[in-house]
DNA sequence: GAATTAGTACGTACTAGTTAGTCCTAATTA
DNA sequence: TAATTAGGACTAACTAGTACGTACTAATTC
């Protein structure tokens, strides 16, 4: 592993489960075992190597949970919602809730102070609502989910549903808010 | 105004504008124009200083939000619901959706690292949610809402959708999420 | 006379970022 | 083939600033 990698392994962890601020370039540089004037020759600065580390976890997000679920045409619109729910509530069951939605938190620290980051996660959630959007249409046409509803606005209802879910089960320490809240979701997708 | 209230106000706008971490003690004593040391005459740390704001917001959101819409007696269980949103909407859109919920910004900086934070932001959250059960339980019996929703489990969707909601909108600098979210949430409800 | 306030210097720890320079390899030139 | 050059990867030491909190004296207010 290069040094490089190093420090975007280090930096994903330590952002993810301290927020951008509280996590420092010099426990970065020391976890890693990597010596500043090398940390400072791999990123330009802190924030840049903050932006590569949600480039990949974007990356890695779209590839690993939305390909696999919300755009996995070998399931039916219910069963991609499905998955998509069962995946996001293992990850959290599996930190037993303690440190929230990687893009949610870091929406929440930067959002009102850097642009840079508000907008790549703005881009992001877009992203991840359209293929909710999607896949509520599709399973509208297909008679699964109630023609009743509005896919855009049920799409934006998922989202920040999902996002608050994970911050109250965050707070709660508790998987309950978001998994029988995602599956209360689903039930009334269903219902007529 | 006492030196302590100069210090309660500035710190309450800080701390909600740039989180616990980002609002320095030098910060809150230069804004509010006394001493350091009286400060610290004051509150025994920033620690017990955010916590003392803490138990101000919540005591004020309490007696101005909740105490003026979702127990309103004077209201219809409807009325109540609206109105409780038409509140939350009014002051996110007079911050331009800028800063985001003051509990929820603190619940996803301190959940994970300070146990004393987390507790009291558990509290709130279940103080909220059960009043929003009860108006969904008084409503039911009102005939205004469905009879088909369990209210337990969709006053959890109510406060995890109106936490993300007002994140999405904070990310995306547009109430709409937030706005248009609680409006079709409020339709799930007639809806049977 | 007790409570409150101001002022100021300090301590320790930590912050992001810079400096000037070394080591090594690989390509280029004489 | 031997000397030179270029540049990537890396380092120790340093800068300048900020963080929270303390120590102390002295003045002011109730």
């Amino acid at each position: 592993m290069t040094n490089r990698e190093k420090i975007l392994k280090v930096a994903y962890k330590l952002i993810y489960e301290n927020g951008y601020n509280q996590a420092s370039v010099d426990g970065i540089i020391s976890k890693a075992k990597i010596s500043k004037s090398n940390f400072y020759y791999h990123f330009k600065s802190k924030e840049s190597l903050a932006i590569a580390v949600l480039d990949l976890r974007i990356e890695q997000y779209v590839n690993e949970v939305i390909n696999e679920t919300l755009t996995n045409n070998k399931l039916t619109p219910l069963k991609k919602l499905e998955s998509f729910y069962n995946k996001v509530v293992k990850f959290h069951k599996k930190n037993e809730c303690k440190y929230g939605c990687p893009f949610g938190n870091l929406a929440s620290e930067m959002s009102s102070k850097n642009h840079r980051f508000r907008k790549k996660l703005e881009a992001f959630f877009e992203q991840l609502r359209e293929k909710i959007e999607l896949c509520l249409k599709d399973g509208i046409e297909k008679k699964e989910f109630s023609d009743k509803l509005n896919p855009k606005l049920f799409s934006e209802i998922i989202l920040s549903h999902l996002e608050g879910a994970i911050l109250i089960s965050k707070t709660f320490k508790r998987i309950n808010p978001l998994e029988e809240g995602s599956r209360e979701i689903i039930n009334l997708l269903k219902a007529a």
